[in-house]
DNA sequence: TCATAAAAATGAAACGTTTCATTTTTATAA
DNA sequence: TTATAAAAATGAAACGTTTCATTTTTATGA
């Protein structure tokens, strides 16, 4: 049915190898040239990637990896590092796991069983089948790592953000405009992110001489629900905390959802300092004071650093921090 | 490098047809899948996909394509699409179009060159190049095309929502609430769902025998600095309106960025209509009221659909439409 | 014009599967 | 036990490319 290389040979008399070389950028005498094009155009002949990939062990396919917990944090880096890729030549093709572990493995078999040429991953939270597959990998294609460091795998690269500053100057930030009773909402206690983020908080809240109250610390997930209930949590003690920092996008919606719900003043009854995204920033009313990752930054980088590592440029793995920023908004208040 | 079913062959002293029986589910005597299961299980096996792609002509991709400029309404879908595909074997293949057309023609070709089995389209805005693709494919895979109708091709299944009533249902409510002036904003002039939403705005002052006034109706883009400047241009009316009506997520958001920014009380100075999500409803106080699309429900209904035209159960191409909900929120105030 | 070097074209083999017509093995029943 | 039917296994060919050693064509300069 589709047309192929041998049609073009055979309507252009010339062999498979010429064409093969017409296809490939290689030098082809200007007559050919026209010949071989004017063919394409007529058969409308597309290059059979599955013929071309079984050959040449390429796939110009890059795995992307996704976590279902960080689908916000995902989209804003899918949509950047798809456009840089996709000039490229290469396709994208996603993979959200942390359903269950048995279909995380087929997934993950799947991506390699298609060749992928590289790989980026957001593991976010523990994923053992991830951890597991990622260690049984034999062919040494570039990963990039982001946002989470997965102990003792030094065999790709890290792209990671401050998170442990990040959170402690949010904390300072909190503490220099005089709350005393400061509660912080983290995603699973093992995870990565949240254990560096707490560091932060305890950091700050020791070096200003303050006591760690576990009763101000909250665990809860990444979700929006989570923020809810986390945030419904705090409402529960008997001394409020007089600020709220929450160390995740969807949750710092739950919460402010919880917030309105219970028609709490943001910046009044209380005050409160969120993470990631600066989408809504100015969405709320006030606005939200927020740690904002570089995720387009990040992104851009991590896109770059694949195309280089894919053209055997070179393959450093040394981790690379980006630096969180704290936004001013409308959500703290300064305390008297 | 890579072990082949050749290596399981040898390994076994099967035939390599009796290894690929096994590997495609048909019987195998019970003493050789044992040895077949444990030379994979050793040699650590994995399927070749760009070859088995190429004797069979079956990729198990799914192309997903999505405008650049319906991000967010997209991720919602992706996500929900990919949890279901993937469960069956699937992959998804993600491509963003709608910055040049030119990139966006490679891309779509290079879906095409790898044989994906179907396609999920989600064309928005008028894309000339997709529209020129689309009529040029002779391979009838199936192809579902959400949210617009692309006039004169008829060979895809077209998922929808009543764009129409929905509006009409927004705008009504609004006059029931007793408001005079209400403006609505609109994305590109041509676009399909521009068009439709247009059309139940005037249909519904129509009815009401209110004057249909053109400086009432601003067009802008579906992104959320459309949305920005068009309550700006508003906002110079000699006569303000009493109620906006945003007919796209993105730009409800640039509307409500525009009216926090100028201490427009929502719901007070001005009443306001949203569309699409309702992830932010209970972000922003007062909650803003939604006409709300069902994107789980058209999301899960394509890719089971999708996945009955790829067992070649049946394909009918029935468009079929989904109903819009109004979710009320506090930002639309009853007028005396 | 001819010898030589450089450029271009050739075509068979290979990539790792599946397919299918054929052969071998196993199960069934007389 | 044997004839027969059913089940399982076989192996060569094919899918559409690229590769590469070899051959042919073209360009260069004396």
């Amino acid at each position: 049915m589709e047309a192929t290389i041998k049609d073009i040979s055979e309507k252009t008399g010339l062999s498979l190898g010429t064409i093969s070389n017409y296809l490939n950028g290689r030098n082809v005498k200007e007559i050919n040239r026209i010949l071989i094009e004017t063919a394409i155009e007529e058969l409308g002949y597309n290059v059979n990637m599955s013929a071309r990939s079984l050959k040449t062990k390429q796939s110009k396919l890059i795995g992307l990896v996704v976590p279902s917990s960080e689908l916000t944090f995902s989209a804003k880096l899918v949509s950047v590092v798809e456009k840089i890729l996709s000039k490229k030549g290469f396709m994208v093709m996603i993979t959200v796991i942390g359903h269950s572990p048995l279909i995380d493995y087929q997934k993950l078999i799947n991506l390699q069983s298609r060749n992928a040429d590289a790989m980026i991953i957001i593991p976010s939270t523990n994923n053992e089948t991830l951890e597991k597959w990622l260690k049984s990998l034999k062919s040494p294609i570039p990963i990039i790592i982001l946002d989470r460091i997965i102990e003792d795998y030094n065999k790709a690269k890290y792209v990671l953000v401050n998170n442990e500053s990040a959170s402690k100057m949010a904390v300072d930030y909190l503490i220099h405009k005089n709350h005393k009773l400061i509660s912080i909402i983290g995603g699973d206690m093992d995870g990565y992110t949240t254990i560096e983020r707490m560091k932060g908080y305890k950091k700050s809240l020791e070096e200003n001489d303050m006591e760690i109250n576990p009763d101000y610390i909250i665990y809860s997930d990444f979700t929006i629900r989570g923020g809810y209930l986390a945030c419904e949590k705090i409402f529960q003690l008997k001394n409020l905390p007089s600020a709220i920092f929450v160390t995740n996008y969807d949750m710092t919606l739950g919460v402010i959802e919880y917030l309105n719900e219970h028609n709490i003043k943001i910046g009044e009854g209380i005050s409160l300092i969120g993470f990631d995204l600066d989408d809504l920033t100015k969405i709320v009313n006030p606005s939200i004071t927020m740690i904002i990752q570089p995720i387009k930054e990040m992104a851009e980088y991590t896109a770059y650093r694949l195309l280089d590592f894919l053209k055997r440029e070179y393959y450093e793995k040394t981790p690379i921090f980006f630096t969180c920023t704290l936004k001013e908004g409308g959500s703290v208040s300064e305390l008297i």
